[in-house]
RNA sequence: CGCGGGAUGGAGCAGUCCGGUAGCUCGUCAGGCUCAUAACCUGAAGGUCGUUGGUUCAAAUCCAGCUCCCGCAA
């Protein structure tokens, strides 16, 4: 099949992959263009533009699809069906009803819940104790389209949002071409109950509250695991919390109970399981306890 | 030139300001003890202190360049 491929980060690269293996044939890819971006404020090109440059494929990365020379552009690939996959901006009727099957999208949820930009992070975060990958046919709103196929996956107490988001990947990957094999699929309209979106994860909120229960905690530290990653403060020194259990155990919230790296909450505890120190790599709490003695007693914010 | 931290036996760190014997907590190996153990005891191996050059009688330590890793901010 005659492809267009629509994605911007690690997320949808595995579903470029596999559609290059399934032997489609893409057309072109279209991405978020360059921009400054990490240390040294250098541009840097998405996961896809990187991945599709080095496998040949043309690449395109128009900062919008809404004017007529983009759209012309696009309809003159003349594909069978695009594949859109966290690709970063809404596209335009003109655009979807360009390909002759239509526009095809893997979204990392059990839709309707989760719509938008942080899928994986949130359902972790909320602590859901299922979620999964939705192929919808697209439409203009935010991934409200019909959905034709559904892969289920559960969330384990410890299961940050890291590990999650690789398994999702491969996951949609695999649904997207087992749609497009029967691009007839029958598609079901989405429940208007149940509707939640799933806002872009801010700064604002990394910062561990101790106060709230261990399960919250917990949650929120996996959720946010391994980026941006959660975090919380022994004196000046901040410390990111990567991976964490809840304990039945209890104590003055953001007191260190043991030796093992546990912290009260308001109710309960965590074990924290990672930790990262600022300027230092993550490592497991043993290992890290050795250069960063976390004493019994020790209070954290 | 966005701001900052770091590179020291296999791991995590101290030592660097005030140059002069390579240290700590673990791991590994050998032996001992124990019904037993991620327990404990004894002993051992293992490091061109990221790299290049400079200063010096002497550099992990001071100076300059380079490489790589990471935190913040975007």
């Amino acid at each position: 099949m005659r492809l267009v491929f629509m994605g911007t980060p690690d997320f949808a690269v595995e579903t470029l992959k596999a559609l290059i293996a399934a032997g489609h044939h893409i057309a072109a890819v279209y991405s978020q263009p360059p921009r400054p971006a990490g240390r040294g404020m250098a541009e840097r090109v998405s996961p896809v533009q990187a991945f599709a440059t080095a496998s040949g494929v043309e690449i395109r990365t128009p900062l919008s699809l809404k004017s007529k020379e983009e759209l012309a552009r696009f309809a003159a690939l003349g594909c069978d069906a695009a594949v859109v996959v966290a690709y970063g901006l809404l596209l335009p009727r003109a655009i979807l009803d360009a390909p002759k099957l239509g526009c095809f999208n893997a979204h990392a949820s059990l839709l309707p819940r989760w719509r938008g930009a942080a899928p994986i992070q949130r359902a972790i975060m909320a602590g859901d104790s299922e979620t999964g990958v939705s192929i919808m046919r697209m439409e203009e709103g935010l991934d409200t389209g019909p959905v034709c196929q559904v892969g289920r996956v559960a969330i384990h107490p410890t299961l940050t949002a890291g590990e999650l988001h690789d398994a999702l990947a491969a996951l949609g990957a695999k649904l997207i071409v087992e749609t497009l094999a029967r691009p007839s699929i029958a598609c079901t309209a989405q429940p208007a109950e149940g509707v939640t979106y799933a806002k872009k994860i801010g700064k604002a909120e990394t910062r561990i509250d101790f106060s709230k229960s261990a399960a919250e905690v917990r949650s929120h530290i996996n959720g946010l695991s391994p980026l941006p990653g959660a975090w919380f403060a022994i004196g000046a020194t901040r410390i990111k919390a990567l991976k964490a259990m809840a304990l039945d155990l209890s104590g003055a919230p953001g007191t260190v109970l043991d030796d093992a790296a546990t912290i009260a909450c308001g109710s309960g505890a965590v074990r924290l399981l990672t930790l990262q120190r600022e300027g230092k790599a993550p490592m497991d709490a043993a290992t890290f306890r050795r250069g960063f003695p976390l004493a019994k007693g020790t209070s954290v914010s």
